[in-house]
DNA sequence: TTGTTCCAGCTTTTT
DNA sequence: GCTGGAACAA
């Protein structure tokens, strides 16, 4: 292999930062100006050139679809196996490391990973056993502080009382929830990397052992890092100038979740022997696309600097509609996909962009009448499903009694008459003794405390828990997968759901037996663990694509968000109206304004051959008819890359249907005002009348316990 | 255990 | 205005 096609088709600025000697590096990429190429042929050229082992190189990434896609392309390039090369997402990379070091970073060898869903599961029962009402405690508010906490690296043990009352609450919620993961070997996404970072940290053997076998350091998307991420990409580089950075200040847009854009500002002072390169030659957008974008972003204060050029000549304007109202917007953009696919377009080459999910509705409303083809994004992943997670969480407990979180999720899940009340009784005790609550029941059973019929449904339960993990023990993990699946119950109670639901779950139950059977052990590269935990890890690590590829040509829908890293021929970038996009929440801070500033900037540089902006004059939102202004980013694109366009002369307005006032109720034995005694709720009076014979029933409002619906056949009522 | 009513909440999302 | 979850009645 010769040095000539790694560098051959490069430009001058991807050859530059390719090819550079051994020091950090920062590339600022723009939109569409082949970053993951110069990362991909940087580590080509490592290999090649310098001669360095894959086994000697780092890459890191955010999702795994880039991580998958990285590797793909390099063994491609270079046409060797780069299976030793460790290339991976941050929490992917993290939990690597956290199994091979279980003992140093403090976990037990069976640690297993929670996704957000179990996290806040956890946080809210947490919550219960505190007595903290969730109405005034956000389970929610408590997740995000915990996570937020976590992603600067800050332990509960660290937070000083600063005499506030919320933030000391807060403060005891956090190490409450240390504590229960724990106690039940659980790690979340942010324990993930905060473990990892104080792995390093605080084991100079084990930091020493990866300085020198990782020699080069190549991070993907670099403006997403947080500030723990990057913590932890400082101590495995810091000194040594081998950390080499692709980003792009403009397209950051997850400040909101911790993300710190300031980590490229840093970056140019924790590595004094830096240098930086601009990728801003562009191969995806036509040429007014890219002045309006260029015009847009130069309204944000603090950038690195950059603009984008093509070569490929100016191309079509931006199209500009204003539609009547959200209707009037949709039947605009489907008429100009039917129009596009009339004219040979392809289905897969339209993306229709929105801010919010909710957006998405009225299009594919549009959309199905038509009879065209389209794919929503986003939504639940595979296992993310309810089935899903019930069957892991059987595997889990097999493989980890003391995993709370999976107990409490499937002990009476299907129903075994396991009620609240028993339940109540195990928590306090695993509470009190700080037991987990499998030891509990365990004791609970032991000690005679629970109720026959209890202690039974519980003894039954324990018993299928140790017979499916005993039964399967030696067996292959789809078998075990297939076992869980079959004895927990759980196909009998999704066969019982009526409608389609039930069915879809069951298929989907099946579909996790396939999985596993699929799930390649090696390949996720397991240090010292069983593959079932491997398994579950990997579910919880990579929750699956978004949806198994159709192959029919379908038009896309999807979120600002998730169109970052796409491309699409035709973009339709829908409800630009101030309070949409950018978003109410947005419009009052600058700092967030800006970040959504960079999302529209994200949107536009989508586009390659037509980009559609699009605002309504009025809409309805949350229930209530809005008017709301163009947004403030149309007027920010100089009009000169600005068409608008009219679909139709004139547009009828909707008549404004009158209510009709609700007939009173007719009335049954009882009547309006009278008052009526219960030998439960006491005296109250009646308010209100529905129902006839046996489905009568009354609204009444009761002095003590305040207003009811009572069936009146069944309430015996006494009149007054 | 199940069906209903009530009520809050309501950007964005990967791991 | 819709949805998901909790609370409640039966």
């Amino acid at each position: 292999m010769e040095i000539s096609s790694i560098i051959n088709s490069l430009n001058d600025a991807q050859r530059v930062a390719v090819s550079a000697p051994g020091q950090a590096m920062l590339v600022l990429a723009g939109a569409g100006s082949g970053k993951t190429r110069v990362l991909v042929h940087r580590i080509a050229w490592h290999i090649q050139v310098d001669g360095v082992s894959p086994h000697n190189i780092l890459a890191v990434t955010f999702t795994n679809k880039a991580a998958t896609e990285m590797r793909g392309r390099i063994e491609e390039l270079l046409n060797i196996s780069a299976r030793s090369m460790w290339i991976g997402t941050f929490h992917g990379l993290a939990h690597r490391l956290l199994r091979r070091h279980a003992k140093q970073a403090g976990l037990t060898e069976s640690f297993q990973v929670i996704d957000a869903d179990d996290q806040l599961r956890l946080i809210k029962r947490l919550l219960k056993n505190l007595s903290l009402d969730e109405a005034k405690w956000p389970p929610k508010q408590a997740q995000w502080f915990i996570n937020a906490q976590k992603d600067e690296g800050v332990r509960a043990k660290h937070m000083l009382d600063s005499g506030d009352f919320y933030q000391r609450q807060m403060i005891a919620i956090y190490r409450a929830y240390e504590e229960v993961c724990e106690r039940s070997s659980l790690v979340d996404f942010a324990e993930l990397l905060l473990r990892a970072h104080e792995l390093l940290r605080d084991n100079e053997d084990v930091l020493a052992f990866y300085q020198q076998r990782f020699r080069f350091v190549h991070v993907d998307e670099f403006q997403d890092t947080n500030t723990i991420q990057y913590a932890w990409l400082r101590l495995l580089t810091e000194g040594r100038d081998n950390l080499f950075v692709v980003g792009d200040d403009d397209q950051s847009i997850y400040g909101w979740r911790g993300a710190k854009i300031e980590n490229i500002y840093n970056f140019q002072s924790h590595y004094p022997n830096h240098k930086v390169v601009r990728l801003e030659q562009n191969y995806r957008s036509s040429g007014q696309i890219l002045k309006a974008a260029n015009s847009l972003i130069a309204n944000n204060d603090g950038r690195m600097g950059k603009e984008l050029w093509t070569d490929a000549g100016d191309g079509e304007p931006i199209s500009l509609y204003t539609a009547f109202n959200e209707q009037d917007e949709a039947y605009f953009v489907v008429e100009k996909i039917r129009q596009w696919v009339n004219d040979g377009g392809r289905r897969s080459d339209v993306a229709i962009l929105y801010r919010s999910n909710a957006q998405s509705r009225q299009f594919e409303e549009k959309l199905m009448s038509t009879g065209t083809p389209y794919r929503v994004y986003g939504g639940l992943r595979f296992f993310e499903r309810m089935e899903i997670k019930n069957a892991l969480a059987y595997l889990r407990l097999m493989s980890n009694r003391h995993d709370d979180a999976s107990f409490e999720r499937v002990v009476n899940t299907p129903a075994r008459g396991l009620g609240a009340k028993t339940l109540d009784d195990i928590r306090a005790l695993a509470r009190g003794q700080g037991i987990s609550l499998w030891q509990a029941a365990a004791e609970s059973i032991a000690q005679g405390k629970l109720s026959a019929r209890a202690a039974n449904a519980m003894k039954g339960f324990m018993a299928l828990i140790k017979q499916l993990a005993d039964e399967v023990e030696d067996k292959e993990l789809f078998e075990k997968v297939k076992a869980v699946v079959e004895h927990s119950g759980l196909i009998g109670l999704y066969k019982k759901e009526k409608g389609d639901k039930g069915e879809a779950r069951v298929e989907n139950l099946e579909e996790l037996v396939n999985a596993a059977r699929l799930f390649d052990y090696d390949d996720d590269n397991g240090e010292n663990l069983g593959e079932l935990d491997m398994f579950l890890a990997h579910a919880a690590l990579e929750a699956g694509d978004m949806q198994g590829d159709d192959y029919e040509d379908c038009v896309q829908l999807m979120t600002l968000h998730s169109a970052k890293g796409l491309e699409f021929k035709q973009v339709f970038l829908v409800g630009l109206e101030d309070g949409l996009f950018p978003s109410l929440q947005s419009t009052e801070d600058p700092a967030r304004l800006e970040e959504e500033r960079r999302l529209c900037y994200v949107g536009i540089t989508r586009a390659m051959e037509q980009l559609y902006l699009t605002h309504a004059e009025s809409r309805r939102l949350y229930g209530k008819e809005s008017y709301p202004r163009p947004s403030r980013f149309i007027r920010e694109i100089p009009p000169e890359f600005i068409q608008e366009i009219r679909l139709r002369a004139n547009v009828s307005r909707p008549v404004t249907a009158t209510v009709q006032p609700r007939s009173s109720m007719l009335g049954g034995s009882y009547k309006l005002g009278q008052r009526v005694s219960h030998a439960k709720f006491g005296e109250g009076v009646v308010l209100q009348m529905e129902g006839e014979g046996a489905q009568e029933r009354v609204q009444i409002n009761f002095h003590e316990v305040g207003l009811k619906w009572l069936m009146v056949s069944y309430a015996k009522l006494e009149a007054l």
